[in-house]
RNA sequence: GCCGGCGUGGCGGAAUUGGCAGACGCGCUGGACUCAAAAUCCAGUGGCCGCAAGGUCGUGUGGGUUCGAGCCCCUCCGCCGGCACCA
């Protein structure tokens, strides 16, 4: 189509016009503490967004949904006299940037400023309140020269375990710090990617793939960076309950954490002083145990293996090995296993029982050992069954179901010390028991696992360490860069490739690597999840060479009365388990050491619904429906694209796009913009004559009153649509109408504001040109206060029902009393029909709503 | 398998938390304006029966609690998300 459709009114114009004054005005930059124009009287409202990764892509619609919203609460905030901290910035280290480079040849560097700056375009044309004086970009110097300041406060740091939190390594009284630090190096079995080249964490591992590109990931043995995140499980559990998040990422964060709580119990080999120890979360089955399980990887298995059995459980090792995560997770396939030829014995009968390795048994979860108890755990009990291993009933359940295969809490029987007991109280006494013995004792386990933090890519931030040889110049010992040796800037490179051996792409550049005739620099880059756990710090005081956040800064913005910082911050749920975690364990490292206000950095956390596309499916590039928001603001204009996504739905839920949906929304505000304006004979647009400053009527009163009461309260809960609604309602009530009273507008347009910014400042201006009474331009207006008293109205319809059915709606005063509505009921011409020759039984009254008889 | 969330007109969705189901918008139908169309404005629009007044059914399914259930309880079905041999 290339006719050009008439605009229903000049968003077109309007829209520039006031993104320029705005900006001309820095209408939107929040003042710190100390800076001119700070006003201290007023409270501090920090709202974010989790920042963007700025693709060669540009946005789609479903990156606004969350930023209008932001957008709409920071001018509503505004309006209601906050400081309010509304930044925006550019989580621009990452894969896709470097995969692209290799690809084009482009330094990332370069396709990176690209990207920001068609982002920057993209945002600025949706009129978004951002201070944009404080935009940060994590692959800036000046930032990542705090990104890997913070590494070092981690890698100089332990958590101590009697204070339960991080101390300064200086601390620790032990004799390798090394063991201890809240960053260390650990030669364990990773996730590789062979098709990235690099290792993941665990939470990038989606079903065995990467998260990003989807590719096979396998697990291999390597030197990596650890951050111990395990350190602050219980820290990271238990405050979220204080934190207001949706229940839903609660509990994917707690699920993740995966705390349990059980005993570890020793079992002594037999013809052998070696030990097995065991978690369990059923110590009340002991007497159960019927044989023990060691995870191929298990170290002792070396120790135990007997003569004959070697070759098997080497084989099976081996065959374990090559499998991938997915290949041995695979809950369809039977349970494999091979016998070690070795013996155990069950501390609590002294029974002898064989000892079998299976890939059922992970290394990395508790202590990478089980004891079998078949009668009453399903894996087991299966792995009993193929290999003909016996089982003992121990748990009496309560119910009739059969005790063999029993996996519910009941009562211990066959066990001696705890007989007769409830599970519960069996594994405290059991636990007690052992306990006392030296055989055993109480035990919490996670199954949130330390942060591989190493990366074996380009484009991220450099780790601030050298590697300095010993004496021997064999081993080599890792050591942390001085402050003022920050930033570490990455070498350019001919060659960004990872190598696929594991050895980073940083390895290439020798003289970057060279540090000192003895120490080289670690080649590894941080992941890029670094450089958002503690963005929204630095947001507060951006500009600061100094410090990574001004001390000042960070008490106003990071401070106030709830736990956490943010006040407001609003992104996808995927990344419940990733940065959301990765960011509260960052954060509660730099408070443990004296840098925050705050343990927590995120107060009231807001997840936005994926937006899908026209067909209803998930907007993609090979389905060809991607909605840009370029294409609809060329056609309706910013105001209309921010409304429009808005209006869809609640903002949590997933919900599809429709043009059609658009269109409604733009007639909404063109209807708006008549509702002022009128076009002249020369097609000019001018304040319509039927505007005056005169009294509303009291029924537009009552409609002006609500609105604000409707607005404002689902501002206040982020029911955005029906806000939208109420709007139209007013709009409805006041078309055609002979005189628009100029009071009623006033406040409409300021409710308005927050949500089609553009076309209410116009509007206002031009109010502003004809009558006198009000200063300045609308994003400066307080937010209007409504009279709950003009709300009431004198009538009120009731309804009437017989037996709970509606038979008749009566018109009655707001005043009547109970005996009056039901006096008026009864005698109404159509109940008194029906009921006729029946006995009324009961007559229930609601005030103001309905009377129901309840007839026989 | 386990843990969450959700099922309301042709469509997106409302429903003060137990009190008129379907606000608002889309779509559709009819009308006004127009030579005509677009735009705009007005009216109608859950299903079924009826010329109508009116009646009757109706919030995934089946049951329950209640004067009264979209909302609370139980059963089943479907969709979405997460975890997945975690001992």
């Amino acid at each position: 189509m290339s006719i050009e459709r008439r605009k229903p009114y000049p968003f077109d114009e309007l829209e520039p016009k006031w993104q320029a004054i705005w900006e001309e005005r820095q209408r939107f930059h929040a003042p710190n503490p100390s800076e001119k124009g700070f006003d201290p009287a007023r409270p501090k409202f920090y709202i974010l967004d989790m920042f963007p990764y700025p693709s060669g892509a540009g946005l789609h619609v479903g990156h606004p949904e969350g930023y209008t919203a932001t957008d709409i609460i920071a001018r509503y905030k505004r309006m209601r006299g906050f400081n309010v901290l509304h930044p925006m910035g550019w989580d621009a280290f990452g894969l896709p940037a470097e995969q692209y480079a290799i690809k084009s040849g482009q330094h990332p560097a370069i396709t990176t400023r690209e990207n920001v700056a068609g982002f920057k375009k993209q945002l600025k044309r949706i009129g978004f309140s951002y201070d944009w004086q404080r935009e940060i970009n994590t692959t800036d110097p000046g930032y990542y020269k705090w990104t890997q300041w913070i590494f070092l406060q981690i890698y100089n740091s332990w958590f101590n375990p009697s204070t339960n939190k991080a101390e300064p390594i200086s601390t620790y009284r032990g004799k390798n710090p090394d063991e201890v630090r809240l960053a260390y190096v650990a030669d364990v079995p990773v996730n590789w990617c062979p098709e990235l080249g690099t290792v993941l964490a665990n939470e990038e591992v989606v079903d065995g793939k990467s998260e990003v590109g989807g590719f096979p990931v396998v697990r291999r043995p390597m030197r990596q960076w650890m951050l111990r995140i395990t350190a602050y499980a219980e820290r990271l559990l238990n405050e979220l309950d204080k934190l207001d998040w949706p229940e839903g990422i609660k509990l994917l964060q707690r699920n993740w954490i995966g705390r349990s709580e059980g005993a570890e119990i020793d079992f002594k080999i037999d013809k052998s002083d070696q030990k097995v120890r065991v978690f369990t979360t059923r110590p009340d089955t002991l007497y159960g145990g019927t044989f023990l399980v060691l995870a191929p990887e298990h170290p002792l298995v070396d120790l135990i293996v007997t003569e004959e059995q070697w070759p098997a459980v080497r084989e099976y090792r081996e065959r374990t090995a090559r499998k991938s995560d997915l290949e041995r997770a695979d809950l369809s396939k039977d349970k494999t296993g091979v016998f070690t030829g070795a013996y155990a014995i069950n501390p609590a009968n002294d029974g002898k029982i064989p000892i079998w390795i299976a890939d059922y048994v992970l290394i990395g979860y508790g202590t990478g050992a089980i004891g079998g108890v078949p009668a009453h755990d399903e894996r087991d009990l299966e792995f009993a069954k193929k290999f003909d291993l016996p089982s003992v009933v121990v748990v009496q359940p309560t119910g009739d179901e059969p005790a063999f295969g029993f996996t519910g809490e009941g009562v211990a029987v066959n066990s001696p010390v705890i007989n007769g007991l409830t599970s519960a109280e069996a594994k405290r006494k059991i636990t007690a028991w052992l306990e006392k013995r030296g055989q055993g004792k109480r035990a919490i386990n996670y199954k949130l696992r330390d942060w591989l933090f190493s990366r074996q890519r380009y484009w991220g931030e450099p780790f601030p360490i050298i590697w300095e040889s010993e004496l021997d110049g064999q081993h080599r010992h890792h050591r942390a860069l001085d402050e003022s040796e920050l930033p570490v800037v990455p070498p350019p490179l001919e060659d960004y490739k990872p190598t696929g051996t594991g050895e980073p792409p940083l390895s290439k550049a020798k003289d970057w690597i060279r540090y000192s005739q003895k120490a080289t620099r670690e080649t590894n880059v941080m992941p890029q999840w670094a450089g958002s756990c503690w963005y929204y710090l630095r947001f507060c005081d951006p500009h600061n060479d100094q410090r990574f956040v001004g001390e000042e800064a960070e008490r106003y913005w990071m401070g106030g009365e709830k736990p956490g910082g943010v006040d407001l911050y609003v992104g996808g749920t995927e990344h419940a388990v990733l940065h959301l975690l990765y960011a509260r364990f960052w954060h509660k490292v730099l408070f443990d050491l004296g840098y925050l206000s705050k343990s927590e950095p995120f107060q009231r956390l807001v997840n936005q619904g994926i937006i899908l596309g026209e067909d209803n499916q998930k907007m993609s590039k090979s389905r060809g429906n991607i909605v840009n928001p370029d294409d609809v603001i060329d056609q309706y204009g910013a105001d209309a694209f921010r409304c429009y996504e808005m209006f869809m739905g609640p903002l949590e839920q997933m919900k599809p796009w429709s043009m059609r949906g658009v269109e409604g929304v733009s007639r909404f505000l063109a209807r708006v913009w008549r509702l002022f304006m009128t076009e002249n004979q020369a097609g000019e647009w001018e304040l319509s004559v039927k505007i005056k400053d005169t009294d509303p009527v009291k029924a537009q009163q009552r409609v002006t009153h609500a609105t604000i009461k409707k607005v404002t309260d689902d501002l206040e809960s982020f029911s955005f649509n029906t806000a939208i609604s109420q709007m139209m309602i007013f709009v409805n009530a006041f078309t055609g109408a002979e005189t628009i009273p100029l009071s009623s507008m006033r406040v409409f347009l300021v409710l308005l504001s927050p949500f089609a910014p553009h076309v209410a400042s116009e509007l206002w201006e031009r109010l502003n040109d004809k009558f006198r009474g009000a200063q300045g331009d609308i994003t400066e207006q307080a937010w209007p206060p409504y009279d709950e008293k003009l709300l009431v109205e004198d009538e009120v319809e009731v309804v009437l029902q017989i037996n709970g059915k509606l038979r008749d709606r009566i018109k009655m005063s707001v005043s009547a009393t109970d005996e009056e509505m039901k006096g008026a009921a009864l005698l109404n011409s159509k109940i008194h029909e029906r009921i006729a020759g029946r006995s009324v039984r009961r007559v229930i009254v609601v005030p103001k709503k309905l009377v129901n008889i309840v007839v026989d």
